[in-house]
DNA sequence: TTTTCATGAGACAATAGTGTCTCATTTGAA
DNA sequence: TTCAAATGAGACACTATTGTCTCATGAAAA
């Protein structure tokens, strides 16, 4: 029972974290120990430095994606259902890890092969799209790859500025993919 | 002729900060005006503050980005010619503007005006597709443009990571916005 | 009650960036 | 050559942030 209950101040600085670097990625410590409703000493209790603070938050983000994807796919067996749910599923917790995508990790091996095994998931999966005869095999995978992820950045973007909701922008991102990538009739 | 022959430092500087910005967004005017030849009060003398500095920098983004696509279209009367078109030409300039997505307009009326406009215009040419009948009306053009803006995004990266030249990011960004919004068959 | 531990408040030093200013030097034009 | 404008170097004050440290307090556990 090392981890059964949290002191809540790491979680609440956490938390405290995500809502104000979204909000202005450049936030201080200060201010993020002033939402969390701690001391910025306790702040330093928990992370050593900024950079600690970040690459929890990162370690987080990623567990959290895994989690979801994982808790989403449970019992679908086709890639393209699963491509199809990881995209509407995805789009929800842009507000929240969207800030991620402006630090830079490069220093940090740890994080880079975190990374780097979410990616090559992805480019399994539409391996598996190619395979099942949804998507155009002549179609080099890295760009299948960056289409879908920027197609899930324009619907978090497109709920984010009220034009959609996630259910609208899951449909049209599907869509918008799968027709655009897909084999030729 | 009042401007007929720059005094060069207020180039340099600009061409300085569009270099070190887009490695490094939190570069120090110091180093701006470093790789720029100049020393920090010449900077100053130029540019009051960093934020002016900034500003010029969007508004000369915001023209180059404007003369490449006019010039690019002049002899173009298809809406459609003119979208592929303008995705060719503007892949280039991500490295050179790139940073400036993550700055912050938000307090600027006279920049958020010309965004407004840019906007706009893409918003006419997709309209324009739709009445040529190459994309599918009842797709919200708001999602259209977020699609047209991200597939840029993607095809830049895909080239700046090497994946792809910039002839074949646009073929396969052409392509796959055709496909993925185009009317249906 | 006593003890232990997390905490808040705040002082402190170190660092970095910014904007201003001065002065000597250089450059180019008259 | 002479003069005026542009410049480089650097000092200066100011601010913000960060990370460390100490001490008193309050709460929970023993």
């Amino acid at each position: 029972m090392k981890n059964s209950i949290r002191p809540s101040s790491e979680d609440a600085i956490i938390e405290a974290a995500f809502t104000l670097l979204n909000k202005d990625p450049s936030a201080s410590l200060s201010q993020i120990a002033s939402l969390a409703g701690v001391g910025r000493a306790t702040l330093h209790r928990y992370f050593s430095s900024r950079e600690d603070l970040i690459k929890t938050l990162a370690q987080t983000a990623i567990r959290e994606m895994d989690d979801v994807v994982e808790n989403a796919i449970q019992d679908i067996d086709s890639y393209t259902e699963v491509a199809k749910i990881i995209l509407k599923v995805l789009i929800p917790l842009g507000d929240r890890h969207g800030f991620l995508a402006l630090e830079a990790f490069e220093h940090d091996e740890e994080l880079k092969t975190e990374f780097k095994r979410q990616k090559q998931e992805t480019s399994d999966l539409m391996e598996g799209l190619k395979e099942e005869g949804l998507l155009d095999i002549s179609i080099p995978t890295s760009w299948i790859i960056q289409v879908y992820d920027h197609i899930l950045f324009a619907a978090w973007e497109s709920v984010k500025n009220g034009e959609t909701t996630v259910s609208q922008a899951s449909d049209l991102a599907w869509r918008t993919f799968i027709n655009g990538l897909g084999k030729p009739t």
